[in-house]
DNA sequence: CGCTCGAATCGAAACGTTTGCGTCGTCGCC
DNA sequence: GGCGACGACGCAAACGTTTCGATTCGAGCG
């Protein structure tokens, strides 16, 4: 591989010639440009991004780090943080860390080892969150994705999940729905927490007693799978929803065990969805993600910071809204 | 940051012996290296990847172009390389070409710009190939997944497309079927060829007559939805096979413009599918990838080559699986 | 003509590692 | 006791850039 030494020999020049050319670091003449990039082209000169990296302080590299780039929400973010990087010629680096905490925190070493400029992270459920709080420390900033820690001084960008919960259980008791089941999840995780807070306002909006509903919380999945069937195989429940894609397909799975159709016996809403949620039926409600303008605008906060360090953590809060389908409809006809 | 000097002056020896011990090239006195390890404890010292990867001709990295690491067959790839790559410390780098020749290219000479040691390449649609070929004379070896192309001089690690298409068209003849609609999509795409090029074995080990058959073949996405939609609407076929996700979600949504059923009036299948198949209906029967697998055999073929720089291509391809559910189910009952 | 000034370019020191070669003891052996 | 061998370690040259003075050269001016 040729190196700025050949071109600069092949072209007459210095290296630091060659490297001003490259970089339009500082004026040189037209005829001496010419010869230089003539030489570029002869010798088929590529940069090292390397070594340049190793000299200046930047990579031009971005970290992000998300649970599962897999699961619809994040893929759609992948995307928007993997559109904004392009256009902003940064190089995207990507881990996945399987909602394990001890995972991800090898990719965080391993990606400030590369010396990423900037880490956009969505924390997983088992995160320390002190272990998170201690990356203030290094030289990359941090920007919290959808996962957000309020007491993280970090910027953060995430959606209206407490707001949009509200609204779904007002819709829902609006269609005369008393009883529901609410599958959480891992409240560890910001974002559950948060849906769940906004189902306990809801239910509050509506006037109906708490006590009587049954909140499906907790790590372990056949638990939750267990509590979903029996709840709803005794009537107790009109309602079911499922606060993440993962959840919602073990509430359906339990519905499916206990032979309750859906919406025809009992009505069901999702966060986050499914891929083509028109073309299957039940066709699902779903409270969706702004997911791509959401991983768009972690980049923004992260360039942003690099321009300006020292100003203060910026928290962004993105509008989910609420995508009403068949299997939430049943009651709208036996309504009284 | 603490550098490798920091730590020699603390423990007072040469940064050499550092570095020995770190990467344990050489024996070092117990007493020495404890005082050594001491100092990187007390200093904080963290390895300078760049500057490591400088020295080295090897950056421990690899590079993973798909067009679409949100599809759940590309996801599922993905999971398998990033498995793969943890298990060997590599860091993985991956890209989206969204099946486009010019991002797909500019993707290429980023990573090989950050001196990956090596790159699986899952080509766009619109490839040139011979841009590809010129991949050959990079420091850098590449490694095809899915989308194979016999003419180049790589390894490759694909699924037996052709032959399962056979499979699959074998059973819905048997099952009575006799008109098909097979929506190819770009065949362009060699996986895809190869799996028209499979349906094809299959008609004719049933002898039926290729000309009344429909093939919907192209870019255009409107255009096979119109073909689908009227090849059914009239009656022609009683059988559609997608041969992809993207596919099938256009197949399907041609079948509910014309209200057509399935599996009641028209049976369905589809390549590697959809996300939770057992949870909505129809649920639809599947040629599924062993993507996960393919991902690992990927970053295997790479290893091998890094290790055995001279030896010849290998092509690997792994065995697809039938999975038959309700949208081919249908015939079964009525048949004669 | 001598001097200053500015534009264009060069030279060399970094950046933080790895690594081939050298040095310095120490130990064993004849 | 001298000598060779060997083990433990230090020195310094790379790797391919960027960048900060330094240098050169010609023009302009008094």
């Amino acid at each position: 591989m040729a190196t700025m030494v050949d071109v600069a020999r092949v072209a007459g020049v210095s290296t630091s010639t060659v490297s001003h050319v490259l970089n339009g670091t500082r004026n040189v003449e037209p005829a001496t440009r010419r010869r230089v990039l003539a030489a570029i082209e002869d010798t088929g000169y590529r940069q090292d991004t390397l070594a340049r990296a190793m000299r200046r302080a930047r990579t031009d590299s971005i970290g992000l780090i998300v649970s599962d780039a897999g699961e619809p929400a994040f893929a759609e973010m992948v995307h928007g943080v993997e559109q904004a990087a392009a256009e902003n010629d940064l190089t995207l680096l990507l881990a996945n860390s399987a909602e394990d905490a001890q995972r991800e925190q090898r990719a965080i070493t391993t990606l400030m080892n590369r010396r990423v400029d900037g880490l956009i992270l969505a924390c997983s459920a088992s995160t320390d969150i002190s272990a998170i709080g201690a990356l203030g420390d290094e030289r990359a900033p941090v920007v919290l994705l959808d996962r957000l820690h309020r007491t993280l001084p970090f910027d953060q960008v995430g959606a209206d999940n407490r707001e949009s919960m509200r609204a779904l259980v007002n819709h829902l008791v609006e269609q005369g729905h008393t009883g529901f089941v609410v599958v959480a999840g891992d409240t560890r995780v910001p974002t559950l927490a948060e849906r769940l807070e906004g189902f306990h306002d809801g239910l509050r909006d509506g006037h109906l007693h708490s006590g009587s509903q049954v909140v499906c919380e907790g790590v372990d999945a056949s638990v939750m799978f267990a509590q979903v069937a029996e709840t709803v195989g005794r009537g107790a429940a009109s309602a079911v929803i499922a606060c993440s894609t993962p959840l919602a397909t073990l509430a359906l799975n339990a519905l499916q065990s206990v032979n309750r159709s859906v919406p025809g016996e009992v009505a069901f809403a999702t966060f986050d969805g499914f891929r083509n949620p028109d073309l299957f039926s039940p066709r699902v409600t779903t409270v969706r993600q702004p997911a791509y303008d959401m991983g768009m605008t972690a980049v923004q906060l992260l360039l942003a910071r690099l321009s300006a360090p020292e100003s203060s953590p910026r928290t962004v809060r993105l509008h989910q809204s609420i995508e009403l389908r068949d299997s939430t409809e049943a009651f709208t006809f036996t309504k009284p």
